[in-house]
DNA sequence: TCGTTGGTTCGACGACTCTCGAACCAAAGC
DNA sequence: GCTTTGGTTCGAGAGTCGTCGAACCAACGA
């Protein structure tokens, strides 16, 4: 399996982790990983193609903003929450009440 | 002058912020509200075209962070911090702290 | 009235994004 | 070996975004 680039943790960029978090599938899938912490990727219930998932969860990734490891013929997704906080305290927390606020009832 | 179409409080939208903060240039205007308080759309030390900027502060407003009032011939445009932090709490801060914490020295 | 100043709007261009089906691949199990 | 499972990658289509020059407009001052 290819090596899933991810950035340094001191390489994530403002720009880039607001980019990533702009569209509304990628906040859905932040949330699940935030609350149910390390998900396989087929277990986020997107009605969306499996291509379509694999790429939201790309730019999740390059965007520094979660970690994929294999295992076996799965791929496990986790957030960064470490590096986040350390290279934006209370950047994370602020998005997920916000998007909390914003949809309680989640999925 | 046109009436400024901007969204109200409750209106404005999580993805809507987000997608409004993932280029730079809204960044860099952003930090320049949240210091200098109330500006002229031209004291903005931005090295782009005049259709740019005023693209630019177009999208800060219609996603909600941002007031338009006309004086004169000018423009002036403030933070609504009020409103975000009501409807987003500490989503602002953050991110400006986020921008500080990564361009120290600002323009 | 006329020119200047400060901003907006209008195409237009290149680049990027989201979406998907189809093809592909690697690991696990039989 | 072969099949299934879980994901990735490729290519393409439609759409959006950032950028700019040019044109436009409204208010002010002389």
């Amino acid at each position: 399996m290819k090596p899933m680039t991810e950035p340094a943790a001191d390489a994530i960029t403002l720009p880039g982790v607001m980019a990533a978090l702009s569209d509304p599938v990628r906040v859905q899938i932040l949330r699940a990983l935030a609350t149910s912490g390390e998900c396989a990727c087929g277990a986020f219930e997107l009605e969306i193609a499996k291509a379509t998932r694999s790429h939201h969860l790309r730019v999740l990734r390059e965007a520094g903003l979660t970690h994929t490891r294999a295992d076996g013929t799965r791929r496990l997704v986790s957030l960064r929450r470490d590096d986040l906080d350390a290279r934006f305290p209370g950047l994370l927390d602020a998005v997920l009440a916000a998007a909390e606020r914003e949809t309680p009832v989640s999925v």
